[in-house]
RNA sequence: GGUCCUAUAGCUCAGUUGGUUAGAGCGCUUGCUUGACAUGCAAGAGGUCACAGAUUCGAGUUCUGUUAGGACCA
């Protein structure tokens, strides 16, 4: 292959007549000189795929010239060991695939790299005639104190068919022979460095490809190759050096690396094979690989596109904590997320969705693109990677309604904890005799026990959205929504007081550690106002508090305190109050209209019912009145049935009849539906003798208390059905 | 061309080894200026799990193929 360009796109002395031109234009000369010589028959647009430099646009033109490889064989098989002997793993585990499967090709590696910037490949080159000349450059280089301790490798380079020689006037090239010898030095060395180039060697104007570096980067950083002394901090030389280097020995080997998944290959590969190479030893043994964010409209975020977010857009709207928890409630385990954006009128909040023609918009003739508000007629600059808003211009910032997820949260979390610290006066640290606490008591440490446990198991496989939702639905659906409401009437009553206050304070200070990790800004302030107001508390024993919730112990509660039937009695509690509150809603009564509750149900149930009879008050405005197998149904009742329980809500004057059987034959198409399917089930004689035992109990047991439901709502309508 | 991933509610996503008629947030409907929180509370509506086969007593979940989209590598 002939080389017929220059560095810089110009035809080189290979070309002939056509040396010195540019491409674009020799191009056109050699038609027309075709066409001079009768060659030229026509020119046709092709489509080729012809590639393009990223940066610059221009079209990428074969060029040759000596490159370094580095040779893979041993090299990436230690990489694949590290992985199939499991002494690095991925997260998740697919990934493991893209990168054994590239490692298997184990082909040479391309270090030459044509750029200004980075490390400059440190090989010094010098040509020779003949074998003579060779010999007497090589004798230079065997000087003992050189040899030995500086000079990596010698490499003579004998040149056969790829040394190329223009005959004058003639387009015809011809071969010569010769040497190269090329020398590869070790750092530090300055003194054989001028010596080398005063005997007519060359150092390469070639750099390190980036990921040779980069895969330098988990001992490089901490100070590598100076095993005598630690990396300086602050560019200055660390004093406290003891003759070896710690933080190397400290911190290498790391933990866990966190990266994406389209530099698996490029990076994380090099990473452990350069590991293992200049330390002995893997650089992490974690990878954790997560999602991308994509635009709205499912393109990589680049600023080529310009469709990038600026984070701190979006910490000033919602908040650092906010895009944090968000974020990572984004991070599972598939590969990309959507991010759909807007852009903000900064005056009336008004919000226009993304389109692709913002992205792509550019300035003309120095005038920057606007985006139109409809409502408010406003045309604003807005934030953009394509140009730089005009000083005092108001500048309509990308806003997404997804980090609203976030900021809600965080704002209810910050409320709750408020209201606890509210209701602190008198609180004084107290050991909690757990069997002794109230059903709610007993119900928020049984899940609080439960949440730890899951928590630890998704951070434990970086399955940080799942981790975000555990949390979510812990403090809001259960801690806010049931528990704190159930304790306000504990917690106004000073006798009752103390054991509410040391649970709650308890509590909140497991979840201020839990929540840390995700909502570090949040949970920092609030673990130092309660430290002013508890700083001793914990469960069951109290204890002083850590300084910090960035440095408090991750909890780990008592597998006793998870007690199944407690959560059982509690749901059970939950469902009358919804159905309760369910009632209230469809026909319409107010809030502050007290209602009365009769319960048909099982003696233990009824008595059960009875001891929290408060908590119908308190969640419901409803008085239990009477609970037992006894009741009836009172005439004029709307009615719920929920398990083997059958609520009645006495409606007299209230109840309309015919809403009420509307939806009472809902519930039976609702039953209906669930008990043909099970009884399919059951009456399938393959599913009854091939399914295991518990799924078949199961099935029998949820289809007879089908049946009591449907015909306990059954009844009602018969009898409301009467009064029409 | 090879490998991997994705397709579930209007939108963005969960759904552990197959086992009640599939969940969340946002959005939507209805009612609430309830003493922590309207960035909130309560109650609702909303899905042929892309399509076609196969395995199984049973498939959103397993297998094969198709379609559409994405990524990495040739």
């Amino acid at each position: 292959m002939i080389n017929i360009l220059n560095p810089d796109g110009t035809m080189n002395e290979s070309c002939g007549d056509f040396a010195g031109q540019d491409r674009y234009e020799a191009r056109k000369q050699v038609v027309t000189k075709m066409d001079e010589l009768g060659h030229f028959e026509s020119v046709e647009d092709r489509v080729i795929p012809l590639k393009h430099s990223d940066r610059s646009k221009t079209p990428i033109e074969p060029y040759l010239s000596d490159q370094w490889f580095v040779k893979m064989d041993e090299l990436a098989q230690s990489a694949i060991d590290a992985v199939e002997e499991k002494r690095v793993r991925f997260f998740p585990s697919r990934y493991s695939k893209t990168y054994l499967d590239w490692l298997g090709e184990k082909r040479d590696w391309c270090i030459s790299r044509q750029l200004w910037w980075g490390h400059r490949i440190p090989i010094w080159s010098c040509s020779a005639r003949d074998k003579q000349t060779v010999e007497i450059l090589q004798k230079h280089l065997q000087r003992q104190d050189w040899y030995d301790h500086n000079i990596i490798a010698i490499q003579v380079q004998e040149h056969e068919g790829n040394r190329v020689k223009k005959i004058q006037n003639s387009n015809v090239f011809t071969i010569e022979g010769g040497y190269t010898i090329h020398v590869c030095l070790d750092h530090g060395n300055p003194k054989i460095e001028q010596e080398l180039e005063d005997l007519g060697y060359m150092q390469d104007d070639d750099v390190l490809d980036t990921w040779f570096s980069s895969a330098l980067w988990p001992h490089a950083t901490l100070g590598w190759p100076d095993s005598e002394n630690n990396p300086p901090l602050n560019g200055e030389a660390d004093p406290s050096s003891s003759g070896k280097n710690e933080v190397l020995d400290y911190f290498y080997p790391g933990n866990v690396l966190v990266t994406s998944r389209d530099i698996i290959t490029l990076w994380v590969a090099r990473m452990v094979l350069m590991g293992q190479y200049n330390m002995d030893d893997i650089p992490f043994s974690h990878v954790c690989i997560h999602p991308k964010i994509l635009d709205g409209f499912g393109r990589t975020m680049s600023k080529s596109k310009g469709n990038g977010v600026d984070p701190m857009d979006l910490i000033d709207k919602y908040g650092t904590d906010a895009v944090r928890f968000t974020i990572a409630s984004l991070a599972g385990e598939t590969q990309d997320v959507k991010l759909p954006v807007g852009y903000e009128d900064p005056e009336t909040g008004e919000v226009v969705p993304q389109l692709i023609e913002h992205t792509e918009a550019m300035p003309v003739n120095g005038v920057k693109p606007r985006i139109k508000f409809p409502k408010s007629k406003h045309e604003l600059q807005y934030s953009t990677p394509n140009y730089e808003p005009d000083p005092g211009e108001p500048v309509a910032r990308i806003v997404s309604e997804r980090f609203e997820y976030g900021r809600n949260f965080c704002n209810k979390f910050w409320n709750a904890c408020r209201f606890a610290m509210m209701n602190l006066e008198g609180y004084s640290p107290r050991e909690i005799d757990h069997s002794s606490l109230p059903l709610e008591d007993r119900w928020i440490l049984s899940r609080l026990s439960r949440v730890c446990e899951e928590l630890t198991t998704c951070l434990e496989r970086y399955q940080f959205d799942a981790a975000t939702r555990v949390l979510r639905d812990f403090t809001w659906n259960e801690f806010c929504d049931w528990y704190l409401e159930m304790i306000k009437p504990r917690l106004r009553d000073e006798e009752k007081r103390g054991d509410a206050q040391a649970v709650l304070v308890g509590v909140m200070d497991i979840l201020l550690r839990l929540l840390a990790p995700f909502t570090p800004f949040i949970t920092e302030e609030l673990w130092h106002q309660l430290k002013e107001l508890a700083p001793q508390r914990g469960l069951p024993v109290p204890k002083l508090a850590e300084e910090s919730a960035m440095i408090a112990a991750w909890p780990q509660l008592p597998k006793r305190w998870q007690d199944e039937s407690i959560e059982t009695r509690f749901d059970r509690l939950r469902e009358t109050v919804i159905a309760v509150r369910n009632v209230r809603a469809v026909y319409g009564i107010p809030h502050k209209t007290p209602l009365s509750l009769l319960m048909r149900t099982k003696p233990e149930i009824a008595s059960e019912m009875e001891s929290v009879a408060d908590q119908f008050d308190n969640l419901a405005k409803t008085v239990l009145e009477s609970a037992g197998a006894e009741v009836v149904h009172p005439v004029g009742a709307a009615s719920f049935t929920i398990g083997d329980i059958d609520g009645f809500i006495p409606l007299e004057g209230v109840i309309d009849i015919e809403a009420e059987l509307k939806r009472l034959n809902k519930e039976v198409d609702k039953f209906k539906g669930f008990i043909t399917g099970h009884e399919k089930k059951l009456s399938n004689e393959r599913f009854v003798s091939g399914a295991p035992v518990d799924v078949v109990n199961n099935v029998k047991e949820t289809l007879s208390n089908l049946k009591h439901q449907l015909a306990s709502t059954q009844d009602v309508i018969e009898q409301l059905s009467k009064m029409q």
